[in-house]
DNA sequence: TTTCTCACA
DNA sequence: TGTGAGTA
C-alpha cells in the first residue's frame, strides 16, 4: 500500500524515478544525474535509488528551459535560487527583490541587444536580396 | 534498473 | 556540458 512513500497529502503519482523524468523529457539519465552532481536538482534518496517530487519535477523544467535560452548551468543555478528563496523575514523578500530586479535588467539588456542584431541582420537580409535581383536579371 | 567513478570530447 | 564504459 505504497506506505514507504506516504507523507500524508503525498500520493504515488507526485513521485518520479529518474527514468521517468528522463523519458518525459527526452534527456538521458546520465544527464539527470549530471544536473544534480552540479547541485542543480536534489532529490530524495530511498536507499541509494532518487526519488524526484513535483519540485525537482519542475526545477528540470526551467533547467531546460534555461538552456534553450543559451543560459550556462551556473547561470540557471543562479536563477534557480530565485525560487527557492526564504521569504519569512522582510529583509529576505527585501534581498529577493534586489536579485529579481538586477536579473530583470540583465534580461532587458540582453533583449535590447538581440533585437538590435535581428534588425542588422533583416537589413542584411534586404540588401543580399536586392544585390541578387540585380545579378539575376 | 540503478548506482558510482573515471576517462574522454 | 555532457557521454560511454565498466562495475556492483
Amino acid at each position: 500500500m505504497d506506505r514507504i512513500l506516504e507523507k500524508p497529502a503525498e500520493k504515488k503519482q507526485d513521485l518520479f524515478s529518474i527514468a521517468e523524468l528522463a523519458d518525459e523529457f527526452s534527456i538521458s539519465t546520465r544527464t539527470i544525474r549530471f544536473y544534480e552532481s552540479k547541485g542543480l536538482i536534489i532529490p530524495d534518496r530511498v536507499g541509494t535509488t532518487r526519488v524526484f517530487r513535483r519540485r525537482d519535477r519542475t526545477r528540470l523544467l526551467l533547467i531546460l528551459r534555461g538552456k534553450r535560452l543559451g543560459f550556462s548551468l551556473s547561470e540557471i543555478s543562479d536563477y534557480l535560487e530565485l525560487y527557492d528563496a526564504d521569504n519569512t523575514q522582510a529583509t529576505q523578500t527585501q534581498h529577493l527583490l534586489e536579485r529579481v530586479n538586477s536579473r530583470l535588467s540583465m534580461l532587458r539588456a540582453q533583449k535590447e541587444d538581440l533585437e538590435i542584431a535581428v534588425k542588422e541582420l533583416e537589413a542584411m537580409q534586404e540588401y543580399a536580396l536586392q544585390q541578387l535581383e540585380k545579378q539575376t536579371s
